[in-house]
DNA sequence: GGCGGCAATATTGTCAACAATTTTGACAGC
DNA sequence: GCTGTCAAAATTGTTGACAATATTGCCGCC
């Protein structure tokens, strides 16, 4: 089970400024992959230090992660981590719902249908001895080439932002999740179904079909949350 | 037509700040209102004159303005309000489609039936007068009612922060979009329905409703394009 | 008159120092 | 031993200054 650097999530907007890009991208990075955990502190004078900036571009880089709910501040008290509760999962989970399911919708109808043919390969039979051999890390990778392909033939940057932002927040959940038995085997059967609908060109199918599988993997985790939390 | 100080959204999240709420809150007022029309300059040394504070502290919020998607900065050369594209406002439109209808469909959920009496009460008979006489801010005063007991009957800070930011962008066009004849009454009726189906419990059919409308409020500034933007 | 180069000005990018506040730790009293 | 008090240290909040870059205005030249 090497570890793969699979699943980076990367949203630009935000200055191109080259060396913010590389203190924001990194924080993130370390957040979102809880090498940072839940409640972790953010010394800004630490940070500077190691990243060889002054504590202003520290602070500033802090609004951004904040106000993308990545990290909390205090006043006079400095920034920890976001811990995620049991109810901002759920509502989470409830954007996610219909956004993902939306992408899936556009992505649809914008795009011809076979250009789902690589992706149905992806997640065919091969797939099924990957999960026998609990590669995790390929399921995962998968998953992320799904969004990877929707977000693009969706072209929608507003969409593809928030879906990112939304992703950051629970990428550690649905790592855990894939862990639950059968829930991998169930979120493969799941993209089978929106796959087909989407090569059938049924948006409206498809978008149902994700939605139904963003409510189930809440499901699960609702389900598992002790273990999962 | 009396200007009124009406629907102004208020996104709390960002540090509680006094200071920083402040020069945040008065920035993203000017550029929601277009007092600070699309494509302005923001001047940091200006700025910070004006509400007494380093630059420093400007620097800070045009990166939190930036990652709402209120300004753009580009290194070297300043921030500017971020001027609305017809595809962008597309893709606004595409995503408060199903967040908006999200937000009827959990308030209708959550909330007891008779909670909606009141806005039942409001778009009723007495605002087919108030169109009549041509009194927009009594309109829009309605509609930013919905939109807030929805929101906080759909118990939802995520999805709450998401509809503020994205109802920033618009709000200017939605206020135009209300002076093309005829929308305004077909906006009223459509809320009706919704209104109807939410204090009948029938949370699906409010939802299908709710995106129906915005939908429809989309055709309609698809048409009206070239005298909304 | 129009155009390119060049200096003067304006604006943004970065930083280190100082002030205000909170946290830590030592110490006396019960 | 526990607790409250107070000074010391650590951390955040804020600022003004300096460097780097972009814009503006001037002037000679074609």
């Amino acid at each position: 089970m090497a570890a793969r650097k699979s699943s980076s999530t990367v949203i630009e907007l935000a200055s191109a400024n080259p060396g913010t890009e590389r203190l924001l991208g990194e924080l993130r990075r370390r957040i979102v992959c809880h090498e940072l955990p839940p409640g972790a502190r953010l010394r800004e004078q630490d940070l500077a230090n190691e990243f060889g900036v002054s504590r202003a571009r520290i602070r500033e880089t802090f609004g951004i992660l904040e106000e993308r709910g990545l990290i909390e501040r205090i006043p006079n008290r400095g920034a920890i981590v976001t811990r995620l509760e049991a109810d901002k999962v759920k509502e989470l989970f409830e954007v996610r719902e219909v956004l993902e399911a939306q992408m899936v919708r556009l992505a649809t109808e914008k795009a011809p249908p076979e250009t789902w043919d690589a992706l149905i390969e992806l997640f065919g039979p091969s797939m099924d001895e990957t999960l026998a051999r609990n590669d995790f890390d390929a399921y995962a990778e998968a998953n992320y080439q799904f969004r990877r392909q929707c977000i693009a033939a969706a072209d929608n940057e507003v969409l593809s932002n928030l879906l990112d932002s939304l992703y950051d927040r629970t990428q550690v959940l649905i790592r855990r999740l894939v862990l639950v038995p059968g829930r991998a085997q169930e979120g493969i059967r799941q993209h089978r179904g929106i796959l087909a609908a989407m090569r059938a060109g049924q948006a409206e199918e498809a978008e149902r079909l994700k939605r139904a599988n963003i409510r189930d993997a809440r499901d699960w985790f609702t389900n598992y949350q002790k273990y999962l939390l």
